[in-house]
DNA sequence: TTTCCTGTTAGTGT
DNA sequence: AACACTAACAGGAA
């Protein structure tokens, strides 16, 4: 569940759950997804969660840090004493035991609630870091999106660095802007009615000014329709997220484009699936 | 059965 | 600078 929208999804519901609560336990059943001296953690309170990028920050007392990235397939899932799950998306309709064989890392809190870290394609991780290895992890980070410092004239200057990009390469970069993944940045070059391979220096400034428009209102929606889930991913871990049947393009192949009725062409770009409608978008 | 596809990103090579 | 390719891994779809 990993592009910005998801991701702060995921935060919001954590941190209405575990803040305050001290952890006093962890089980990692797979080393290579854990970093850090657990030392460092345990017994010590959660006084913040945040989200930077696609990354989760888990900040205690003593200013050590859990930090987590889903990458493809990582999922949070709370249990509180009463069973019921919270964080994360939200919860399997057939109820899928948990833990199970995708469970790598248990952290156990003082009020007998867990939080249960999955993935399936163990891409993800977590990792104890402090405030110095935190900011070194950021440093070449680019800037949120839905930051009120992420202006039109920001976002005009940040194209002009990087006139022979593809456009939509150029909102997944994650070293100028923060958390657009491979859905989103598709979906956005539709609503600003721009085809995804178009280089930016060809760009006009009406079309630079629908694209920073799209950004900011398809993340800011998608927040609100608590993210997307798709394909099977979903059935095995968690219900679909509510944004996925807003999708104008993302996995639409040989659909009919709910606005001309074109049908939506699927490419590669950067080596990843790229769709669009070849009569919107220009 | 085999091949290709999938929400990420770090590293290397051209 | 920009992009291709690889690697980490599992499993659904064709």
């Amino acid at each position: 569940m990993p592009e910005l929208p998801e991701v702060e999804t995921v935060k919001r519901q954590l941190a209405k759950k575990i803040i305050g609560k001290t952890i006093i336990d962890i089980k990692i059943n797979k080393q290579k997804q854990f970093q850090g001296n657990t030392n460092n953690i345990l017994g010590k309170k959660i006084v913040k969660v945040e989200r930077r990028a696609k990354y989760i920050l888990i900040t205690l007392k003593n200013n050590f840090c859990l930090l987590v990235h889903l990458k493809m397939t990582g999922q949070l899932i709370y249990v509180d004493k009463k069973g019921k799950y919270g964080g994360g998306h939200p919860i399997p309709p057939f109820n899928l035991k948990i833990p199970n064989k995708y469970t790598h890392i248990e952290i156990y809190f003082d009020d007998k609630s867990v939080l249960y870290y999955n993935d399936l394609r163990q891409f993800g991780w977590m990792k104890i870091v402090n405030l110095k290895e935190l900011n070194k992890i950021f440093a070449k980070t680019g800037i949120e999106p839905l930051d009120g410092k992420f202006t039109l004239a920001i976002f005009t200057s940040l194209l002009a660095k990087k006139p022979k990009s593809k456009i939509k390469l150029f909102l997944m970069d994650q070293n100028v802007i923060a958390g657009i993944g491979n859905i989103y940045a598709s979906e956005i070059c539709f609503s600003a009615k721009v085809l995804p391979m178009r280089i930016n220096n060809t760009l006009l400034n009406k079309e630079i000014k629908n694209l920073y428009i799209a950004i900011k209102s398809i993340l800011q929606k998608a927040i609100k329709y608590q993210g997307t889930s798709a394909n099977d991913y979903v059935t095995l871990q968690g219900i679909a997220g509510k944004y996925d049947k807003m999708l104008k393009v993302y996995n639409r192949k040989d659909g009919l484009c709910y606005y001309c009725k074109s049908k939506i062409k699927k490419i590669k770009l950067g080596q990843r699936g790229t769709y669009f409608c070849p009569n919107c978008q220009k």
